[in-house]
DNA sequence: AGCACGCCGACT
DNA sequence: GTCGGCGTGCTC
C-alpha cells in the first residue's frame, strides 16, 4: 500500500510506501513522520491511500503514524485545495500555514515533545453557559442589526458600514449571541494590530470561556492547544482570531464576522500562500452554508462595489454613538507655506499654533507621518552621493538615534559613514521626514511637551504596542507621532488634534489604490479625534490643497470619491472590473532575467492575447540580491479560473524546463494589494 | 523551503 | 596541505 502525503515544503505531494504494520492506522488525514532526502524528516499529512507505485523514483516508507484520528477534516482539505488552485500555491504551502507550528515538526526532539503535549491534553471541559446580560442596542444599532438579519434571508455575505464610533462592536456581540444560541460556531477575525487586550477582555466577559484566542503572538504550545480543542468533540464556540485563524478545524460554522474588511494586512504578502484571509473566509462560509459579515467605516472598492451590485447586502449606520460630532478638517497649504518660508521643519504655522492652544487646555494631540526613521536618506552635501542597500534596489533609511541606516526591505543596517566614499567630504544633509525627525522638531518647537513615537522601531512587540496605548491613553505623553500604527489604537478621550504632517506622499504612490487608501488611512486617522463631547480639529497638510482627492478627504465623501474611482478603474481596467494576477520572476542574473521574463511574457501572450501587461521591474527591481520582474494579467471576472490557472502552470512547467532557466523562480501574486 | 554536495581563499 | 565560503540541485 502507498499514500500520498503533504508536506510543510512547496510541493503538492510525495508519495510513500506504507509498512504492512502501519495500514490500519494510516488514514486520511491523520500525520505521519516522513524520511526526506538524506537525513531529513518532516511530519506530513495523509492525503489518500491506494496501490500505484510511482515510477523512476526510490519510495521511502512511512516511518511513524502521530494521530489515531484524522486531525483535519474534509472541510479543511476542501479549504486548503481551494486556497492552492486559487492563490497559485503548491498544497504544500498551504499545509505549512494551515497547522499550528507545533503539529509538524521536523527533528527528534521536537517529535518527542509534541507527542507528550499530546497526551497532555484533556477534554474535560465542562459545557457552560455565557452571561445572555448583553447592553441593550440603540434604536440606530436595533436597526441595523435588524437589517443584517433581512439580508442574511437572501444574501451570503453582508457589508457593514458604519462611521467610526458607531458601536459596530456591539452588534457584532448581539450576532454572535444569537449564532451560539442556536448551536453553531462564530469566527470573528480582525487585523492582527486590532486585537488588543481590550476587545478580547471585553468578548471575554460575555461568552467567557466558549470564546478561544487565536493570536500569531501566542506560544506554539498556546496555540496548539486551540488547533486541538477546535478538532475535539468539544470545541470552542467563538473563535476571536487573527488572517491564520480560518485555517482551524471548524465543524458548524454558523457565521463569519471580518471587521475592518478594508484592512489591508488581511492579505498575506509573503511567504506563500499569499491568501486574502477576507476573501477565504467568504469561501470558508460558504462551504458552511454561514453567512459573512464585513464591517468597516471605509469599505474597500472591491466589496463596496459587489454591495452596489447587490451581490452583498448592505447595511448603513450613519448615527455615532451618543450622537459624538465627526471632527472638522482644515486643509493647510504647504505650498504656500513653503513658498513664503514659513515651514518650521514639518510644521506649518497655523498646526503649531492649534498644537500650542491644545497644550495649554491639557489636552491631547496625535501626529500622522506615514514614514518610519529619521528621513528617507542623506545626500553628500558636495557630490550628491546617496547611500543604497547593496541587496535590494532602495536608498537607505536613516536612523538618527542609533546612528544607523536601514533597509526597510531586507533589514540590512550600517552605520552611517564618517566620509562620503565618492568624494571623501564629511558633510551631509537629510532629505524627507520620518516619525523620528518629527518628534526632535516637536521638542524643539513644543517646550516642556512631552512626546511618544509608534511605529515599527518602537512597537516591535504587541507588548510595546500596547504599552503605548496605555501610556498614552493615561496622559503620560502630550504628543502621539507615528506611522499607520496609530490609525489602529484605541479610543483616547483627551485627543483633540489630529495632525496629517503630509498627505501627498501617499496620495503620489505609483499605484491604481493610492487614492483609496489615503482616503481610508486619513479617515482613521481623523476619526482619533475628538472622542468625548469635545469635537476634534484634524489638520491637514498638503501642497494640493486644491485637488478633488483632498476635498472628498474633508467632506468625508466616500460616494464621490468611490464613483470618480471606479470611472477609472473601469476604463483601465483594474479590480473590480478585472481580476489581476502579478507573475513573478526572480533571478541573480539580471540580464538573463530580462531574456526569461521577455520569453515568458510571450508565452504568456500567446494564450492571454493583451489581458498580458509587461514584463516590468517593479518599484523595488531587487530585493534580497535577486533582481524582479513583474507580468501582470487582467483576466475578466467571469473567465474560469480552473483554465487561466491549468494556462499558467503550463507555461510554467514549459519555462522550467528550459536547461537556462535552471535557477529561474516564478511565484504568483493572486488579487495583489 | 532546507540541506547536502561541490569547487576556490585564509589558516595550522 | 585543511576548514569553510555559499553557488546549485534535489527532495517520493
Amino acid at each position: 500500500m502507498f499514500a500520498d502525503i503533504t508536506l510543510p515544503i512547496p510541493f503538492d505531494s510525495f508519495t510513500y510506501l506504507v509498512p504492512p504494520d502501519l495500514e490500519a492506522r494510516v488514514m486520511r488525514g491523520c500525520r505521519v513522520v516522513v524520511p526526506l532526502g538524506k537525513n531529513k524528516i518532516y511530519t506530513g499529512v495523509v492525503l489518500s491511500t491506494h496501490n500505484n507505485a510511482p515510477q523512476g523514483v526510490e519510495i521511502k516508507a512511512i516511518m511513524e503514524v502521530l494521530d489515531e484520528r484524522p486531525v483535519v477534516n474534509e472541510q479543511q482539505f476542501t479549504f486548503w485545495q481551494w486556497i492552492a488552485n486559487y492563490y497559485l500555491c503548491p498544497l504544500g504551502d498551504v499545509m505549512k500555514a494551515g497547522l499550528p507550528g507545533a503539529m509538524k515538526p521536523t527533528d527528534e526532539k521536537a517529535l518527542k515533545a509534541s507527542s507528550r503535549k499530546r497526551k497532555a491534553i484533556k477534554s474535560d471541559l465542562s459545557p457552560s453557559a455565557w452571561a445572555g446580560q448583553l447592553s441593550p442596542l440603540s434604536p440606530a444599532q436595533q436597526k441595523a442589526f435588524d437589517e443584517i438579519e433581512v439580508s442574511f434571508l437572501d444574501k451570503n455575505v453582508t457589508l457593514l458600514h458604519g462611521v467610526t464610533s458607531s458601536g459596530k462592536t456591539e452588534i457584532y456581540i448581539h450576532l454572535i449571541d444569537k449564532c451560539l444560541q442556536q448551536g453553531k460556531q462564530v469566527l470573528y477575525l480582525l487585523p492582527e494590530i486590532a486585537l488588543t487586550t481590550q476587545i478580547t477582555e471585553r468578548l471575554r466577559c460575555i461568552f467567557g470561556d466558549k470564546m478561544g484566542v487565536y493570536h500569531s503572538k501566542f506560544t506554539d504550545g498556546q496555540r496548539l492547544e486551540v488547533y486541538q480543542r477546535q478538532a475535539s468533540d468539544q470545541p470552542y464556540q467563538l473563535i476571536l482570531g487573527v488572517r491564520s485563524s480560518i485555517f482551524l478545524p471548524f465543524q458548524s460554522l454558523g457565521l463569519v464576522i471580518v471587521d475592518e474588511e478594508h484592512e489591508q494586512s488581511y492579505k498575506q504578502q509573503e511567504p506563500a500562500p499569499r491568501y486574502h484571509a477576507r476573501n477565504a473566509a467568504i469561501m470558508l462560509a460558504q462551504m458552511f452554508k454561514a453567512k459573512t459579515l464585513l464591517g468597516t467605516a471605509t469599505p474597500s472598492f472591491e466589496v463596496y462595489h459587489w454591495a452596489r451590485k447587490k451581490l452583498y447586502g448592505y447595511v448603513q449606520l450613519t448615527q455615532r454613538y451618543r450622537n459624538m460630532q465627526l471632527p472638522t478638517i482644515e486643509v493647510v497649504d504647504t505650498k504656500e507655506a513653503k513658498r513664503k518660508r514659513l515651514m518650521k521643519g514639518a510644521f506649518s504655522p497655523r498646526l503649531i499654533e492649534v498644537m500650542k492652544n491644545a497644550l495649554e487646555r491639557k489636552e491631547q494631540i496625535i501626529l500622522f507621518q506615514n514614514r518610519r526613521g529619521f528621513s528617507s536618506f542623506i545626500e553628500c552635501k558636495t557630490c550628491g552621493w546617496v547611500p543604497r542597500c547593496p541587496h535590494c534596489d532602495v536608498t537607505l533609511t536613516l536612523h538618527k538615534k542609533t546612528s544607523t541606516m536601514t533597509c526597510h526591505y531586507c533589514g540590512y543596517t550600517t552605520r552611517i559613514p564618517e566620509r562620503c566614499p565618492a568624494c571623501e567630504e564629511s558633510k551631509f544633509v537629510d532629505i524627507g521626514t520620518g516619525t523620528e525627525k518629527v518628534e526632535e522638531q516637536i521638542a524643539q518647537l513644543f517646550e516642556g511637551a512631552t512626546t511618544l513615537r509608534m511605529d515599527l522601531d518602537t512597537a516591535t512587540t504587541r507588548a510595546q504596542f500596547e504599552r503605548i496605548i496605555s501610556d498614552f491613553s493615561t496622559h503620560k505623553a502630550d504628543i502621539l507621532v507615528g506611522t499607520q500604527m496609530v490609525t489602529k489604537g484605541l479610543d483616547f478621550d483627551r485627543v483633540s488634534v489630529v495632525g496629517i504632517l503630509d498627505a501627498d506622499t501617499m496620495l503620489n504612490l505609483p499605484d491604481f489604490r493610492s487614492y483609496e487608501r489615503t482616503f481610508q488611512t486619513l479617515s482613521q486617522v481623523a476619526g482619533r479625534a475628538g472622542r468625548n463631547n469635545t469635537a476634534g480639529h484634524v489638520i491637514l497638510q498638503t501642497r494640493s490643497a486644491d485637488s478633488d482627492i483632498i476635498r472628498q478627504i474633508t467632506q468625508n465623501d466616500y460616494w464621490q470619491m468611490f464613483c470618480t474611482q471606479m470611472e477609472e478603474r473601469q476604463m483601465f481596467k483594474y479590480p473590480p472590473f478585472v481580476r489581476l494576477i502579478y507573475v513573478y520572476l526572480r533571478h541573480k542574473d539580471n540580464e538573463l532575467l530580462e531574456h526569461l521574463a521577455d520569453d515568458m511574457g510571450t508565452r504568456l501572450r500567446a494564450v492571454f492575447g493583451d489581458r498580458v501587461l509587461g514584463p516590468d521591474s517593479p518599484p523595488v527591481g531587487r530585493i534580497h540580491s535577486l533582481y524582479i520582474r513583474k507580468i501582470m494579467l487582467k483576466i475578466e471576472r467571469r473567465a474560469s479560473i480552473e483554465k487561466v490557472r491549468q494556462h499558467l502552470l503550463a507555461i510554467q512547467q514549459q519555462m522550467q524546463t528550459m536547461p537556462i532557466a535552471k535557477n529561474l523562480n516564478i511565484y504568483y501574486d493572486v488579487d495583489p494589494l
